[in-house]
DNA sequence: CAAATTTGGTTGCCTTTGCAACCGGGCGCG
DNA sequence: CGCGCCCGGTTGCAAAGGCAACCAAATTTG
C-alpha cells in the first residue's frame, strides 16, 4: 500500500523494505473520531494514510474549527513540521476508521549515504514542492470574492484533476463548506441555484459539471 | 546580499562563490511596474529578491488580480515551480524598482558530490518547508468569515514575527486587501472601526495592538 | 422495526461587505 | 508653482451570505 505514496513509486520490493526501514515506519490505526495530534503536540514523524480519512484542522480562538486539508489513502500528512521538527498548533483528526503509517524523517535530512536516501530525498522535496502549488491553488479559491466564484474554482480544479466534468468530491457537505470556508446553508442554498442555472448537477458527493466549454483563453 | 537568504547564510566567501557558481546565479533588474514572468511562461530558474518589491499573482478568468505573494529582499518565489519544471499560470510583477537573483536548481536536484550541494539540498527542502507553513497560515487567515477576523488574524501574526505589538506591514492597502482577498475600501472601513473600539492604532503602514491578552474564549 | 443520529436542503432575517463614487492630502514632475 | 497622480479614507446603496431554525431523507443503533 505504501506505493501509493509518490514518495515509494516505482520502487522494487527490497527498495521499499529499505525504504521504510531507514524511516522507521510505523503502522497505527485510529477509530473515526479520534484524534491523531492533538494541538501543541510536537509531531516526530509524518503521515502517510494507507487506509480512510484524515482531517488536518486548526482551532481558533473562538473554538471554531478550520479546515486546512483533508487527506486520503496515498496521501500525507505534516511532512513540513516534521522535518523542521517546530511546534505547531495543528489538530489532526479522523473522519474515518483510518490507518496510518508513520515516517521519520531523520533518515533523509542529513547526508545522504547510499542511492536510495538520495532517491527519498529529492521525492520528498518534490512532494513538498508539490503541495506548496496545491495550496496556491487553495489560495486561489479562497481568495474569490463570492460562493459561486469559489465553486467555480473548486469544480475547475476537480475536473482538472478527474480529467473531465464528472468527479467525485472528498468532502460531505460540511466539509466542502470548511474547506470554502463558507457556511454550510449558503453552500447548499449556492449548489441549488447553480443547478437550478443549468450549470451543475450533482447527487450527493458525484458533481457532473455543464460548464461550456471556456471560449476565450484566460 | 544574496547571504540574506536561508539558503546561503553563514557561508564563507569561498562556499558563497561555489554556490552562486553551481546554481548558475544570475542577477537582472527590473523597474517598477515591469513583468517579471508573465502568465505560462515557464520558469527555468527561482528568483531571490536582493533589493525591491516583487509580487507573485494569478489573473483569474474575470480578469482579477489575485495576489498570492508579496516578495521582499531575502525573499524567493517560484522554487516549486522551478524544481517541478511545470508550467504555471503565475504572474509575477516588480512592485518597486528591484533587482533579483536568479538560481537555477538542476545543480541541487540530483546526486550531491559534494558537502555544499548537499547542504543546499538541505536548505532548500528547509525553505520549501517553512513557505509550506506560511502558506498555512495565510489560508487561516483567509478562512476567517469577517474582516475583524481576518484582521486580528494577520496582525496577530504580524505582531509574532516582530515580536512585539507594534510592526509595519509590508503592503500599501490596496495590497493589504489584497492579501486578506476583501475590498480595500472596506478594509479602510474596519480599520477605522478599530481605532474607534480602541483595538488598534495606526498611521500609514505602521500599526499598534491593543488588544488585551485574550482572557477566556468567547 | 423503532428510535436516534447524521446529513443535506430550505427559508427568513439582518448584518456585513462589495461596489462605486467621491474627497483630500502628499508627492513628483514639468 | 500648478498640475496630475497615487494613496487612503468616507459614505450610500444593494446584494450576498452568515445565522438560526426547521424539515425530510438517509443511515446507524438498539
Amino acid at each position: 500500500m505504501p506505493e501509493r505514496c509518490p514518495l515509494f513509486s516505482r520502487l522494487s520490493k527490497e527498495q521499499l523494505r529499505d525504504a521504510l526501514a531507514l524511516m522507521q515506519a510505523q503502522e497505527k490505526k485510529y477509530a473515526r473520531g479520534e484524534i491523531v495530534k492533538n494541538a501543541l503536540d510536537p509531531l516526530h514523524a509524518f503521515g502517510l494514510v494507507l487506509e480512510g480519512r484524515v482531517a488536518v484542522s486548526m482551532e481558533d480562538i473562538d473554538g471554531r474549527e478550520m479546515l486546512l486539508s483533508q487527506v486520503g489513502p496515498g496521501q500525507t500528512f505534516g511532512e513540513a513540521i516534521c522535518y523542521l521538527a517546530e511546534p505547531s498548533p495543528i489538530l489532526i483528526s479522523a473522519r474515518t476508521d483510518a490507518r496510518v503509517l508513520w515516517l521519520r524523517c531523520e533518515g533523509i535530512k542529513g547526508a545522504a549515504e547510499d542511492e536510495l536516501t538520495r532517491l527519498l530525498q529529492t521525492r520528498f522535496t518534490a512532494m513538498l514542492a508539490r503541495r506548496t502549488l496545491r495550496m496556491n491553488d487553495r489560495i486561489q479559491i479562497l481568495s474569490r470574492g463570492s460562493i459561486r466564484e469559489k465553486l467555480n474554482a473548486f469544480f475547475t480544479e476537480c475536473a482538472r484533476d478527474a480529467g473531465g466534468p464528472r468527479f467525485e468530491v472528498p468532502f460531505d457537505r460540511a466539509g466542502m463548506a470548511a474547506y470554502l470556508a463558507v457556511d454550510r446553508s449558503a453552500l447548499s442554498r449556492e449548489l441549488s441555484h447553480m443547478r437550478r442555472d443549468g450549470l451543475i448537477d450533482y447527487h450527493k458527493n458525484s458533481f457532473t459539471l455543464h460548464m461550456q466549454p471556456t471560449k476565450g483563453g484566460r
